[in-house]
DNA sequence: TCGAGAATTGTTTTT
DNA sequence: CAATTCTCGA
């Protein structure tokens, strides 16, 4: 019976080696999908194994399904009964069902990025700490990388020697037990407190042990050491550990993957089998050799060379052209000109930052793109409101959510009276939510009681409904009109897009309650909840529309396109300063990863860019080409641009090359969700000669005629002494300490300062 | 209480 | 440059 024909002579080891561990090194484009859904139809169809035994763990969403619907098609019977499933979203199922005897009331609320530096912003001003030594992001960065190799606060404090770590620390148990007092989890917690509960409750441990019998991971070199406990700890009765990876492909350090896992597998797993897949089945020579050539250069890999029967194609081209601005003209222009449809081709960067002038340009030449990544369409503030509403229905100490909207729309609740509120819930030990349905007893309380209990009962009404059964879709639609959020989304600008854009975007989110509703057997508030919580961006990129995709290499990974454009290949972007100067030199290895991933995308022609000069957060900058085009096989040629057709050419350097920048960049509503489209497209005749409006033109900047430790006059703030003159991109910025006034930055041009000598 | 404008500040990648 | 926070006036 032979589905396993068609499998290469590797391919098929790694399909009937069903027993013990088994590492599976899988190069870029070597099958590696196939492999996995093809061993779990041999397991079910040939082995006879229970398909309610099988687990397979991915990392998107979209990975998952693509599982899915391909072991459905190859097996005949109890697909259904496979968990395919993201490592969060089978620890929140683990977790519903057992999360109190973590603590955690089954209607928990995930708390996403945003959330997290909410309540971080919080602890740190009840704390008392000074923002400039304890920022949000570092303390939220410091508890992920602790949180990643399963270290709780009491631990970590118990190691913590000076002073900073104990900070840290206490910042650390605080976070926690806010979290605990909101029932809710950050996306870390899922994954530890699934492994704590596993450690702490031996019997719940069997019963999953027990139940996956053959567990699958995919994308293993992206485990952090959490996960692998996870992993390690449900596969330890059984051994029926098959783990899919590739170390070359490892991009997500700085998230705590550990590409240890991967290295070490065979030391975690005594006995492990391991496979190696070197065909690709997806790439020309000439782009496998540039990719194999690249990757050369990392050390400590696990040896492998792809190689391919395919052939050998376009070559891969390189260009460098005079700023970030032609690059992104030539790429759009190329896209429309292109031979490939829209859908078939792929721009990808670095950072997101890189695809507004990609955009924009874009947007100039007609082509219509497809837009992943950027802000998320759950992050927006319209959508997290009423999500704020859907919450607290289902979990209404989560006070969070409660802060979130108790004043949106507008009640006239203002911060003092909700600070008066919180400082009586933490008196009396009770959540904010039910301070404010008991606001009448809250000192000093006065009108705003009123409206207080107004909106307590508001919400308690929603409450009610949902208890009730009502749709997700119908308790949209009420928060919407019931608490006047429409109204006042119709009041505010009228002449902007932006209400009607909210609107259509909270129309798309009701769209998706209704859609899975109607999928969903028995739908239920939390699931859903739980289902915007954990989606990805690239989960959301839909396949069919004929538009170009723009995307971060990140998100790219998993994917393949017949045209890929690789741009913005420049020293300090990519590589990114970050990794360039962090002193470690693993560090620029993932860089070199993450070039690999990019190269490793493209089926049939490659094209890679870069620009000498770009805008970065203001500033321009000079680059230089990135050293990956330098480790790029021999016969691959660097082509400088000049300024395209239609410019006349600027003097290479200073200013110039920005003269006109029409401002197309104000189609910026309506990104992600399939709805970037863009509405100027047919409008965008506009010659690039057109003169631009407001956006004047640097300022030539002249040396001030003064220095650091001078006595200068300035007329507003009288006399005081030059701390610092710093050369800005467009002017000199000087820090004077002014005798009467403190200490004042400003623009040398407009500070018109005079040196006195006293 | 709240909005508008000023000032400040950050510089990757994301489940 | 853009996003966010801060300040001030009504």
């Amino acid at each position: 019976m032979s589905n396993y024909d068609t499998l290469n002579p590797r391919q098929r080891e790694a399909v009937f080696a069903t027993e013990g561990p088994l590492l599976v090194l899988a190069g870029a484009g070597s099958g590696k999908t196939r492999v996995l859904t093809h061993r779990i139809a041999y397991l079910i169809e040939e082995l006879g194994v229970n398909p309610w035994h099988i687990l397979a763990i991915t990392f998107t969403n979209k990975a998952a399904a693509e599982m899915r619907e391909r072991v459905d098609n190859l097996v005949s019977f109890g697909a259904e009964e496979i968990w395919v499933s993201t490592f969060h979203s089978m620890c929140v199922r683990i977790l519903r069902r057992y999360g109190e005897h973590q603590g955690y009331a089954s209607g928990f609320t995930i708390y996403d990025g945003d959330d997290q530096r909410t309540l971080m912003r919080q602890i740190l001003k009840t704390m008392n700490l000074d923002p400039k030594q304890y920022r949000e992001r570092a303390a939220l960065g410091v508890i992920s990388s602790l949180k990643d190799k399963l270290i709780t606060p009491e631990t970590f404090l118990m190691s913590a020697t000076d002073f900073r770590q104990k900070t840290y620390g206490e910042i650390y148990r605080e976070y926690q037990s806010q979290l605990k007092k909101n029932n809710a989890m950050d996306f870390d917690d899922l994954i530890c407190q699934t492994v704590a509960l596993f450690e702490n409750n031996p019997d719940i441990l069997k019963y999953y042990q027990e139940r996956f019998r053959y567990i699958m991971v995919d994308e293993y070199q992206d485990t952090n050491q959490a996960q692998f406990r996870l992993v390690s700890l449900l596969a330890d009765r059984y051994k029926n550990l098959c783990v899919v990876g590739d170390d070359d492909q490892s991009i997500y350090k700085f998230r705590g993957a550990d590409i240890e896992n991967i290295l070490s597998f065979e030391k975690h797993f005594p006995g492990a089998k391991v496979v190696r897949l070197e065909q690709n089945y997806r790439s020309t020579q000439n782009i496998l050799d540039a990719a194999n050539a690249v990757i050369a250069h990392n050390r400590g890999r696990k040896e492998k060379t792809l190689w391919t029967q395919n052939v050998s194609g376009e070559k891969v081209r390189v260009k460098q052209f005079d700023s970030a601005r032609d690059e992104a003209d030539y790429i759009a222009k190329q896209i429309r000109d292109s031979n490939f449809a829209y859908e078939d081709q792929a721009v990808l960067y670095r950072t997101n930052a890189q695809s507004r002038l990609i955009e924009e340009r874009c947007v100039y030449y007609n082509v219509p793109y497809r837009l992943v990544g950027g802000v998320n369409f759950y992050q927006r503030k319209e959508i997290k409101d009423i999500l704020a509403y859907l919450r607290l229905m289902s979990n209404s100490v989560d006070d969070l959510s409660v802060l979130r909207v108790i004043n949106v729309p507008k009640r006239k609740i203002g911060a003092t009276s909700v600070g008066r509120a919180q400082d009586f819930a933490a008196q009396q030990g009770i959540s904010l939510f039910d301070a404010v349905c008991d606001a009448v007893h809250i000192p000093g309380m006065g009108k705003a009681a009123e409206k207080m209990t107004a909106f307590a009962d508001l919400i308690n009404r929603f409450k009610e409904r949902a208890v009730e059964g009502e749709s997700i879709k119908a308790l949209i639609e009420g928060i919407l009109d019931e608490t006047g959020y429409r109204e006042e989304l119709q009041a505010e600008d009228e002449d902007a897009v932006q209400g009607q854009t909210r609107l259509e975007n909270i129309e798309e989110l009701i769209n998706k309650a209704a859609s899975y509703e109607a999928e969903t057997e028995v739908p239920n508030l939390d699931e859903f909840l739980e289902q915007v919580a954990l989606v990805a961006d690239a989960d959301r990129m839909e396949e069919d529309p004929n538009r170009v995709t723009l995307m971060t290499l990140h998100s790219a990974k998993g994917l393949e396109f017949p045209k890929v454009y690789l741009v913005g290949l420049e020293e300090g972007l990519f590589p990114s300063f970050m990794a360039m100067d962090s002193g470690d030199p693993k560090d620029v290895e993932e860089e070199r990863r993450l070039c690999y991933v990019g190269i490793t995308r493209a089926r049939e022609e490659l094209e890679i860019t870069a620009a000498k000069k770009r805008m970065i957060n203001g500033e321009w900058r000079e680059c230089k080409l990135s050293r990956f085009v330098g480790e790029l096989p021999s016969d691959v040629e660097v082509e400088r641009v000049g300024l395209g057709d239609g410019e006349r050419a600027a003097k290479p350097s200073g200013f110039g090359a920005s003269t006109s920048r029409t401002s197309l960049g104000n189609a910026r509503n309506g990104r992600g969700f399939g709805s970037s489209y863009n509405p100027y497209a047919s409008a965008a005749k506009t010659p690039s000669s057109k003169p631009s409006f407001g956006k004047t033109f640097s300022v030539q900047k002249e040396k001030p005629d003064y220095a650091v430790g001078d006595r200068v006059m300035q007329e507003r703030f009288g006399a005081g002494t030059v701390k610092e003159i710093k050369d800005g991109a467009r002017d000199f910025e000087v820090t004077v300490e002014f005798d009467g006034a403190g200490q004042k930055r400003m623009l040398a041009s407009f500070a018109k300062l005079q040196k006195i000598s006293e």
